[in-house]
DNA sequence: GATACATATGAACAATTATTCATATGTTAA
DNA sequence: TTAACATATGAATAATTGTTCATATGTATC
């Protein structure tokens, strides 16, 4: 293999290249947008927000509704907490969740339409 | 552990549940989101992306310009392929890759937005 | 045909991860 | 304080996945 197409005659892909390179994100930004993928991919955590857009709910109720272990939904929420996706408040024993913020709804939008197509 | 909130002595939850289980697509779909975004989930697949962003390009360009082997990148591509997020054209011995529509730029945007709150 | 290059792919390995089980922590009420 | 419930969490297990290595396939040129 010789892989000798970049900057080798071609002035053109010079450019390109250094477009490129100017263009994609820093290691550490990488990073943290494949984190936030990597949370979404997950059809549980999915479940989980799309109960969540319609209203807040605790945890147990949602194991209910989703059919799944207390501690399976927990360990879920854990995540979906560090990924700043959901927020919390505790209201005596219940823990009632809720979304974070709005990009959640518009990122899951684009991704229905994507695979509909 | 009892678990006994859901429909048990609440009328408002009941609404609730019955709205939450309309709205929470089927599996199939589930599925499939849940796929797309395991997709995104990986920094080496979003950088081609970026790659991509700013023009087709080879196999071994890409290779090259993200400093990695040449199976990598084209193991990615399978995945992202798969996934209808990139096209192909072959051109003699060399195949360009190129993106598939244009959802991927947005989802891309609505994330980072996310992350830089 | 034979050679060289570009790309694709199967197998193997290491690393990551979702769930389960057991148990700890936090909160309320008796 | 004790009992009961809601939630969180550590450890273990099974499953998934990204990369590497070796090699196969596809294409052009000689």
């Amino acid at each position: 293999m010789k892989n000798e197409h970049i900057c080798e005659n071609c002035e053109v892909h010079k450019e390109i290249v250094n477009r490129v390179t100017d263009v994609i994100p820093d290691e550490e930004i990488l990073y943290d947008v494949a984190e936030l993928f990597k949370v979404f991919g997950d059809s549980t955590r999915i479940r989980i927000m799309f109960v969540l857009f319609e209203s807040e709910m605790c945890v147990c109720d949602i194991a209910e509704l989703l059919n799944m272990t207390q501690s399976a939904i927990s360990h879920q929420l854990r995540v979906l907490k560090q990924a700043r996706l959901v927020k919390y408040r505790r209201d005596g024993k219940t823990v009632y969740y809720s979304l974070a913020d709005s990009h959640v709804k518009t990122i899951f939008c684009q991704a229905m339409e994507h695979i509909m197509e």
